[in-house]
RNA sequence: GGGACGUUAGCUCAGUCGGUUUAGAGCGCUUGCUUCACACGCAAGAGGUCACUGGUUCGAAUCCAGUACGUCCCA
């Protein structure tokens, strides 16, 4: 016990208790007869590498988790990492060409090969990180959405869905990355507004000499126009029914059509109708039975079927187009103009709007019982205002395009033959089976067979998490997925709302017939203190396990939690780390102190101490109950601030001032006992916020038998506390600080004792010593009236007194009891007003009545005595 | 363009059923203190017309309507 080094060094104690842990099998998970509390982690990204929005979420699971264990449940938290199709493609596509290897160069196989590679290379990255903050995951459950059990679970699920007429194969307009050369889903694109420019261009009437002006932001598009279409309600084109323009460039002969669809207040008021290239066009092209002409190449090259600027960049084109609508003279004039730009979340590339072959997923039927989870609080949203964003998304939810045109990932088990007919199986053996029962080819091989080239989007995996961490597909009644399924919470952000917790609801009622997850808890994001999101690009944001060397872990996580109420976005600085930090110093310095104490059981124990340990306890009591309430409703950073103000300032500010003994004084030895009981009880309350201090401290509170570990130890419970008591001390806390406030303004030394007098029934309960001790009094005397020569204060309708010997300056004291005066009297003039409106008197409920009646009795009391201190003074 | 949510102290946020001694916390700020656990600290303070306008009510930060501003989602 002598040997505590008078600073905590979290290095050291971080990677001694993380590995004791590990080595005790203390996170391991198995089913048992206990209830089970289970959270599935939202995989990170397998390329990634931890960032500040990974540290809240995770620190945020740790919290639950290890709340959870010690409150004696078989806490599970299941760790995993996701396969990230595009982020990875693009990194292993990058990694090869730096190798001077170009993807198309190398088969399917080789190129899987690579990215197997690159994933066991730079997989485990972020989970190890994840184990420096502390996280308690059961690591020997560690699962990959590409691992062999999961790689399954998604074709069957695939296959079944085929099967259930859920999944179809369609040609529609997708999101296209022209540099990933994928389709995105919708949820893929960010929109943001960029500068452009506004070109009108002028068409001209077929057998006419006249022209009319389209205004378009994309000029090279105007290759693939089919038609012009004008508002129906447009006197100005009124003229213009059943004629003719011409395309410029592209010298087509298209319809000049109408439509209600068309803006009378945008640019002209003509719209060109190019069906290949805009989701909107498409749908006028479907009504009007216009043909399309696709001017694009995969890759965003200009195709050649435009019939002009073949092979060249889409954005080069634009300018092509520009010189050459010049040239001809149909280009009138540019604007500039700011217009919303979609992009790829992935390569930041514009997207292009493709008319392309997909396979899609039913969404509208499936997800019914998704919708009425939430709504019925099946599954409950924490904040709750996300229902009405979670019902909008349900009610209007789009077919999902499911389809990748990647490499990696789980391939779509799809088998062409013939033309375009195809087989869906789970396996090449069963597929060649069903060809030839349908083609009735028993001659058919695997020759004439051609799987499907694409992959499944990411989340096609991702939305089964909850039941394929648990093997439920492939085993739909083994042990685990019984035993644990549903899970208790899912902690993630808000930006994946549709992406990813939607679409597991789906999945969970589709093949559990249940919700995954009870609750779900979402964090905010975090932001840069001009509330800018972190991201590598801007270099916003601080490298994570930098910050944990800096502050330590416990640090970094108290920071992160304490500004972050659910779904509030976290403005991360470096302050926050720091409040964590200094408070873990706090505690090691009030662990020194108790530990310093040394025991004399033939010492009594003082009734100061007596009535500080009485006072602690109910404080805690009241304090276990705040933080229960406060996990409940997910009120995180509350219960943490609870927590955080128990240590600070019940404990070490007035239960350790009460209790210390005089310098080189012992301790009695009941007061030393309790002390360190309540010091371990706080240890516990605070373990699930900062795991490593209390772990270190817990171990030297006492000898503690090989094996045991504070992680494991029972919470504290919520008990009845007194409250009356609290509020005594409440008042006793007011005294004190008063009295120090006079010990300021009078420059009196805390070693000069004083004697406080006090009006009758101010004082005189069970804390009286904690005053004397407090304060340095030699005495508390009840007086009725004034002191003379004394410094005084009101607290309640009680007043106080502190003779001073050098008396005390009396302008000042009658102008500080007059301030007090002009307050109390404007105080009892609101209450006043009240009372005295007879509405209020006859319609008010009697409690109501009762307290402003009280409040009326106790300001007319201060101002008497303020009153009388006044004369007295002025005397 | 459509929708959701928000606006309370310098900053980040609580504020339950409309009534709790004329609004609370943390951080920051001011002043004093190197008082034997801790200056990563202790003590004492300052700081708010609850965005604005109107309404309902005996009573509004709290309920309703409108306005302004902001954030997010969808198109």
């Amino acid at each position: 016990m002598t040997d505590i080094p008078s600073k905590y060094d979290p290095a050291s104690a971080e990677g001694k208790w993380y590995s004791y842990w590990m080595e005790k099998g203390f996170f391991r998970s198995r089913p048992d007869k206990r209830e089970p509390y289970t959270i599935i982690i939202p995989p990170p990204n397998v390329t990634g590498v931890l960032h500040m929005g990974h540290m809240l979420n995770n620190t945020t699971q740790d919290v639950l988790i290890r709340r959870a264990r010690m409150l004696g449940l078989n806490a599970c938290w299941v760790p995993g990492t996701d396969h990230a199709s595009i982020a990875t493609e693009a990194k292993v596509v990058a990694k090869l060409r730096s190798e001077g290897i170009e993807k198309r160069s190398i088969s399917r196989e080789q190129f899987v090969d690579h990215a197997w590679e690159w994933t066991h290379k730079h997989g485990g990255i972020i989970l190890e990180q994840l184990k420096r903050l502390g996280a308690s995951c059961d690591w020997d459950r560690t699962l990959f959405t590409m691992d062999e059990p999961r790689y399954i679970s998604v074709i069957k699920v695939f296959v079944d869905l085929y099967n259930k007429g859920l999944i179809y194969r369609g040609v529609r307009m997708v999101n296209w990355d022209p540099q990933a050369l994928t389709a995105v889903s919708d949820e893929e694109v960010v929109y943001t507004e960029e500068k452009s420019k506004l070109y009108y261009v002028r068409y001209r009437i077929v057998g006419e000499d006249n022209y009319i002006m389209v205004a378009t932001t994309r000029p090279e598009t105007i290759l693939g126009d089919m038609a012009v279409c004008a508002n129906p309600n447009d006197e100005r084109y009124a003229h213009m029914k059943g004629k003719k323009v011409i395309v410029p460039m592209a010298n087509r002969e298209v319809p000049f059509i109408f439509d209600e669809y068309v803006d009378m207040e945008f640019g002209t008021g003509c719209l060109k109708i190019t069906p290949a290239h805009d989701i909107n066009d498409y749908e006028i092209g479907l009504k009007y039975n216009l043909k399309s002409i696709d001017i694009f190449n995969d890759n965003g090259t200009i195709s050649e079927a435009a019939g002009m600027f073949t092979g060249k960049d889409r954005f080069e084109a634009r300018v092509l187009a520009d010189e050459e609508l010049r040239r001809t003279g149909a280009l009138v004039k540019v604007e500039d103009y700011i217009n919303k730009i979609g992009r790829s979340e992935r390569t930041h590339a514009v997207i292009e709007p493709k008319l392309s072959l997909q396979w899609f997923l039913k969404m509208k039927d499936i997800s019914k019982p998704a919708l009425d989870a939430v709504m019925d609080d099946t599954v409950r949203l924490y904040p709750d205002k996300f229902r009405n964003v979670y019902r909008h998304w349900m009610e209007n939810v789009h077919d999902w395009c499911i389809s990748r045109q990647l490499w990696w990932g789980q391939r779509i088990p799809a088998w062409y033959y013939n033309n375009n007919e195809f087989v869906v199986a789970v396996t090449e053996d069963e597929a060649l089976e069903k060809a030839r029962n349908i083609t009735g080819r028993a001659d058919l091989t695997m020759n004439d067979l051609r799987q499907d080239d694409d992959v499944l989007d990411t989340w096609f995996s991702s939305w089964l998490w909850p039941i394929t961490c648990f093997d439920g597909i492939n085993n739909p009644d083994n042990e685990d997925i019984k035993y644990y399924y549903p899970s208790n919470v899912l902690v993630t952000a808000p930006d994946i709302l549709f992406f990813w917790v939607a679409r597991m609801i789906i999945a969970g009622y589709e093949y559990r017939g249940r919700e995954p997850f009870g609750d779900v808890y979402l964090t905010g994001m975090v932001r840069d203190k001009q509330k800018r999101k972190m991201s590598k690009s801007l270099g916003n944001s601080p490298d994570p396990i930098g910050l944990i060397d800096r502050y330590g872990a416990d640090g970094v996580r108290v920071g992160m939690l304490l500004c972050s109420p659910a779904g509030n976005d976290l403005l991360y600085d470096d302050s926050l780390p720091e409040q964590g930090r200094n408070f873990a110093n706090k505690i090691w310095n009030a662990f020194r102190l108790v530990m310093s104490m040394s025991p004399d059981d033939s010492v009594e124990q003082p009734a100061a101490s007596k009535a500080a340990v009485t006072w602690m306890r109910n404080t805690i009591d009241k304090t276990l109950a705040e933080i229960e309430d406060n996990f409940v409703r997910y009120r995180i950073s509350d219960a943490l601030m609870q927590a955080y103000k128990l240590f600070w300032d019940d404990f070490s500010g007035w239960y350790l001032e009460i209790i210390k003994p005089a310098f080189g004084k012992p301790i009695d030895g009941e007061t030393r006992r309790e002390t360190l009981a309540i010091f371990g009880d706080l240890m516990k309350i605070l373990h699930p916020f900062m795991p490593f201090i209390t772990e270190e401290i817990w171990q030297r509170l006492a000898a503690r038998p090989e094996g045991s570990s504070i992680m494991v130890e029972h919470m504290p419970l919520p008990a009845p506390y007194e409250a009356g008591m609290l509020m005594r001390f409440d008042t006793v806390r007011e005294i004190v600080s008063a009295v120090r406030a006079v010990r300021k303004e009078k420059n009196i030394p805390v070693r000069e004792s004083l004697v406080l007098c006090a009006s009758p029934g101010a004082t005189g309960n069970e804390f009286d010593p904690v005053i004397i001790r407090m304060c340095n009094l030699s005495e508390i005397r009840v007086v009725e009236g004034k002191v003379e020569g004394a410094a005084s204060f009101r607290i309640g309708t009680s007043e106080f007194f502190v003779p001073l010997s050098e008396g005390i300056d009396h302008e000042d004291e009658i102008r500080k009891l007059k301030e007090e005066l002009v307050y109390q009297e404007g105080f009892l003039a609101s209450v006043l007003k009240k009372l005295s409106n007879e509405k209020f008197v006859s319609n008010a409920p009697p409690k109501v009545l009762d307290t402003e009646r009280k409040k009326e009795a106790d300001s007319r009391a201060r101002i008497a005595t303020i009153k009388e201190s006044l004369a007295h003074l002025q005397k």
